[in-house]
DNA sequence: TTACATATGTAATATTATAACGTTACAAAT
DNA sequence: ATTTGTAACGTTATAATATTACATATGTAA
């Protein structure tokens, strides 16, 4: 199972990433929150990145992958934690009015339910974004 | 009627704009696709304008009273067509991936849709913006 | 091995947005 | 009528985000 799993997803999705793709992607693997390109730029200086293209080429590689996605109102790219993004590309975000924080929703009810809203009205739509405005729980209480 | 309904939406929405914020606004209201604040400096050197500043100060305090929206994902602003929009400051758009070309979307329920959506799945959202993609009419046929 | 697409490195530049400053206009409170 | 507050103004400078252009390298398929 694992094995044919791994080829089945390597072949779909993943033409094996270069150096500059890994290192981005692992930085925003390991961080808790959005990150933007010059600041991705300023933590990878040390890993040999010297110029901004190279982190929005390495970016825009991995978004087209869905490995990650991009917050549009915060130019901010956060890692992918939704299984099924690489293939719907559809991306649904709650973020905190308050202190910024950002956190993907991957509901899938709620998922089918924008589209089914979207046919519903008779809208033909490839992909969607979504980004739901709250305060978020810590905000909420403090 | 109209002079109660005229006093009542000033006194809520619209402190009577300046100048700055009155060019702007009729700028918008006269193109029919978004614009975008480096363009709308452009437009209104003639009428004085100067700095980009004074537009995005404009471009603000119009987005705050519900007037205009700005296009996220293309750094561009838009003239509302919805009247519900200062009261409940969602925003949904239809964006054709090939052309760019941007409408708002106005239908009262799928706008209650999504709200509803949200708390089905517990989400407490004050507001959203919806971006869907497309392939708009005129794309479509050529 | 050629040919092709894809990625690289580097420098320069374009585009979008904000900071910092002092000033002006006007309304509300004293 | 003055004071006081707030919102907007104008201007300069600069920060932050993103792309163009060009030459080189690398992987892979014919």
């Amino acid at each position: 199972m694992s094995t044919s799993e791994t080829s089945l997803s390597k072949k779909i999705q993943s033409p094996t990433l270069t150096k500059n793709q890994k290192i981005v992607l692992d930085l925003l693997e390991n961080s808790d929150e959005p990150l933007k390109a010059y600041s991705i730029l300023a933590s990878l200086q040390k890993e040999g990145l010297k110029s901004p293209l190279q982190v929005y080429r390495a970016l825009d590689k991995l978004v087209e992958l869905g490995k990650i996605h991009k917050i549009e109102s915060k130019n901010s790219f956060i890692i992918c934690n939704n299984s099924n993004c690489a293939n719907s590309s559809n991306t649904v975000f709650a973020i905190c009015e308050k202190c910024e924080n950002v956190r993907e929703i991957k509901n899938t009810q709620l998922f089918e339910g924008v589209s089914q809203l979207a046919k519903k009205h008779r809208l033909n739509v490839n992909r969607y974004n979504l980004e739901f405005y709250e305060l978020c729980k810590n905000c909420k209480t403090n």
